[in-house]
DNA sequence: TAGCGTTACGAAAACGTTTGCGTGTTAAAA
DNA sequence: TTTTAACACGCAAACGTTTTCGTAACGCTA
């Protein structure tokens, strides 16, 4: 195993100093012509390669930005990071993953962590107990310490920063549109709790949606999925929930889900309930993943482009990383959603 | 925005040396305790904390663990980081993620960034091109180097390393199996090329299988699945082929696919036929994944237990980082698949 | 031959830590 | 009073870089 080279070795090498060698590698006029060609071949005969952890040291910065999601294992999440590593490592910039686990504590132990030096700066979403708790003290500390934060999805108006969202609200009223334009009247609503943001503003399309049809909005035709740890417990119980609507309104004819894990419910009860899919029940979702594009029959999504997110939320960190005018002001970038078509509708 | 606090400001504020105030907030008893409470008080007031840069570079070691893996948006490869991301934080480690985007040259580069400096060894599993090249030099050149590489799922006998892999052949050959005792005779397999081990290891257990029953080896009954970039292109001429393959064998009662995204495509040639899962035709599949979990009916599976598959990486990775044995002998762990009885057998 | 400009390189500080060792002060023991 | 030990702290090196500021040696001009 032979060591890692470095310029003192080189240095010794050939009994000149640590500063001739740096110099000479850096192709510096300061160095003699034959000494900078003997070092440099020598360097790339050892293949040699500055040490990142000296050089962020001296710099003070790090080239690397980190990013804390509440999950991975979720489409969407994965999209995210896959669009920031692109553009991160176009840039010349590295990419730490942390996961919160939809605990405030832990994205707190997380962003304290990554701050101690190994980051430049932040690409995060709100972890769910962050929104229920409204604690937003460790975002605002981060970034009074100079780390710029850059937040994406699940956002708050309380924390100052750049921010990539999408317009959740004209999106739901988009695809509910879309339900309407194809004669459906009686639409079943799925959606989560109001703490949630992106749940509330869905749901918020949705009534402008009925509003500007002025169709009358019945209760009983929105299911809010109460969180909890497991998951198999909110999908029965949400099966049940859609079963009980289905009963109580035999005239249900669409169904928008602010999520596909909620559709995938959705279309488990129809199927049981023998209900053709798009003819008696039509369906549309939010996120654009896998279990859409593989269900038979494929399901219609609101598509919120999750690597194009990842792409700006990158690109406006490092931005602001780079930017050396130092109150550059903030940005909040909407990235628009589109509405795919599938078999569901 | 105040500065980060430093060990120097500290000693300047009480004009004392620096070593002093690093002594003092280890408790050390070389420091007298009214300096050392008086320093601490001070140090936990302006929240201090040491610079993990720093650490780094004085202790040559980053605590921090690189994982590289093709491709993030698959559940499989998500769930292998939620566990090494579960060991390494519970032991004190970072998790840095980088995309090779199955190419060959993304990962040299993505490991020789890493490799200089900002990690104490790796996690990966190698690319497709990496695979079909069989050019493993920058794995053996990281080693060579002292960093330790821990291969998992997409591994060969080539590099000498800690692994982690599954039974593919015999969680296979249990699948084939499991359709055999639902009394299958006609079982339709759905593969890879055999340049990715997985997808011939798992060939191979259908073989073994069929040898056990003493059924006939029908080639007409294998689909190799052509990779390429685009993937409708590989689902289309999937699902063309399943349908030719039904077509001269109206006898398929089952079908083993090599991972979720093909048993998708099944499944919809199977409702496009007008077939009954499971009575009249049986579909089991590699990758206990959302697609496999929420379609209708839901797919029986073979599970991999990514999250066990990248607990036990991280683990044998920090167990070796942390060994002070040099010549630590490699270990291959074998985590055991389990078959995930749904809807479909 | 004094003065000056090049050329080619070295010394040292700096980034933020840790740690072994040296040292001045004090108080107790001889 | 002298020796010694304990105490409390500072110095400096080290990790691997970059970069500013010297400076020795040389050749040239006046």
């Amino acid at each position: 195993m032979k060591q890692k080279i470095t310029l003192k070795k080189i240095a010794q090498e050939f009994d000149v100093s640590i500063s001739t060698v740096s110099k000479a590698l850096k192709d510096s006029h300061e160095i003699g012509r034959e000494t900078r060609d003997r070092i440099q071949a020598f360097a790339k005969f050892y293949n040699y390669r500055p040490n990142n952890i000296a050089l962020s040291l001296k710099h003070r910065k790090t080239k690397t930005i980190g990013v804390i999601i509440p999950e991975i294992v979720h489409y969407f999440f994965a999209l995210i990071i896959e669009g920031v590593e692109h553009i991160a490592s176009e840039r010349g910039y590295n990419v730490v993953v942390a996961l919160s686990n939809e605990s405030l504590e832990k994205e707190i132990i997380n962003m304290e962590t990554l701050a101690d030096g190994l980051i430049d700066g932040f690409i995060l979403s709100l972890s769910k107990e962050t929104l229920r708790m409204q604690d937003y003290h460790h975002i605002n500390e981060a970034m009074g310490l100079g780390m710029p934060v850059v937040l994406f999805d699940r956002t708050v108006p309380e924390i100052a920063c750049d921010k990539v969202v999408i317009d959740d609200t004209q999106s739901a009223y988009n695809a509910v549109m879309h339900l309407f334009e194809r004669d459906r009247k009686n639409i079943l609503l799925l959606t989560t709790e109001d703490y949630i943001s992106v749940g509330r503003l869905r749901t918020q399309g949705y009534f402008q949606a009925l509003q500007e049809k002025e169709m009358p909005l019945n209760n009983d035709l929105i299911i809010k999925v109460v969180d909890h740890e497991n998951s198999d417990i909110i999908m029965s119980q949400l099966e049940a929930d859609i079963l009980k609507a289905f009963k109580q309104h035999p005239n249900i004819d669409a169904i928008f889900a602010v999520n596909e894990i909620y559709a995938a419910a959705a279309l488990r009860v129809v199927r049981k309930l023998e209900l053709k899919v798009p003819e008696q029940v039509s369906i549309i979702c939010f996120t654009d993943g896998l279990i859409s594009k593989y269900s038979s029959p494929t399901l219609s999504t609101v598509s919120q482009h999750g690597e194009e997110i990842g792409k700006q939320a990158a690109n406006l960190l490092i931005d602001r990383l780079e930017s050396s005018d130092d109150d550059y002001p903030f940005t909040t970038s909407v990235v628009a959603c589109s509405i795919v078509q599938r078999e569901s509708t």
